[in-house]
DNA sequence: GGCTGATAGATGACATGTCAACGACCTGCT
DNA sequence: AGCAGGTCGTTGACATGTCATCTATCAGCC
């Protein structure tokens, strides 16, 4: 049974390394932004993407699809961030199924204070450790693996 | 306040995309190792840790320094695992506070049958949709992150 | 109208990981 | 010997996310 392709040293390198950065960056940066705003990366995540949807609000299915998050997942978080007035969730008119989310006043504020806070801590402890070259790489990369992952 | 340095496209991307394929790559992998041999991502990396250790054994702290896991996080993740048969604690004999985390049989058979499916699953998603140059910037970009994060 | 199947969202049980606090033990100094 | 401070590992409370399941509603078709 010695048909498995192992990893080779190079790829090893990169898998483990993957793994272990991706372990250290996220702990160091949530913890960066839960300090200085009180927000979660999924808090973050959330905030923003409904400041940049059209009137502040959107349907709850788009923005898990737009997040890729499950339902499920968006739910549960929308739930715990209605009860901290971060947002509020509205009725549809046009489906009774659904559901919109809204920033609230609170809400938009608290990622406006906490984006400028966010972005440095990003830039510090990754982007600006990377050459222009490994950012464009980078987002090759990424870009890819999301294609495959999402045609599968 | 506008000295701050919002992300360009080509970092936006980088950033943005490493995020969402963070969360999908995860997830899928997690969710065949799991569906392949009842292990979790965390489940293999103890195991895999072990299973290169000296005797198959190792402290706690040491394993957790290894791992660059929380020692907390470390303690209740082999708490379940012993539950599970897949490792043992024993009282380290040099020093009072310590103890040793042991590999047992069916650990060792597990991570022994779950290993070829897994390195399959992480070529599949990951690795082999990336050219040689890629794979070795992505092994220095994440040395380089490492190295920024454990020094600071 | 009334069925059937798909879809939106909510929910409960469970696994995981964080932080803060704790008890136990070791080490070095006096 | 005895104390002070650090280290090892554990624990409890809590936040997060998964999966499976449930209810309500919609859409197409008879």
């Amino acid at each position: 049974m010695d048909d498995v392709r192992w990893l080779n040293d190079r790829e090893f390198r990169a898998w483990i390394g993957y793994r272990r950065m991706r372990g250290l960056l996220d702990l160091r940066i949530a913890r960066d932004l839960a300090d200085d705003s009180g927000l979660s990366e999924p808090d973050y995540d959330v905030l923003s993407n409904l400041g940049e949807a059209e009137g502040h609000r959107a349907r709850l299915n788009d923005l898990a699809a737009r997040m890729l998050w499950s339902r499920s997942r968006l739910s549960h978080h929308i739930t715990r961030m209605q009860a901290r007035g971060l947002v509020v969730k509205e009725d549809c008119p046009d489906d009774g199924r659904g559901a919109f989310v809204v920033l609230t006043e609170k809400g938009w504020g608290t990622i406006e204070e906490a984006a400028p806070a966010h972005v440095e801590s990003v830039r510090r402890h990754f982007i600006d450790l990377l050459t222009e070259d490994e950012i464009t790489t980078l987002g090759d990369i990424t870009a890819r693996v999301l294609a495959h992952l999402t045609n599968s």
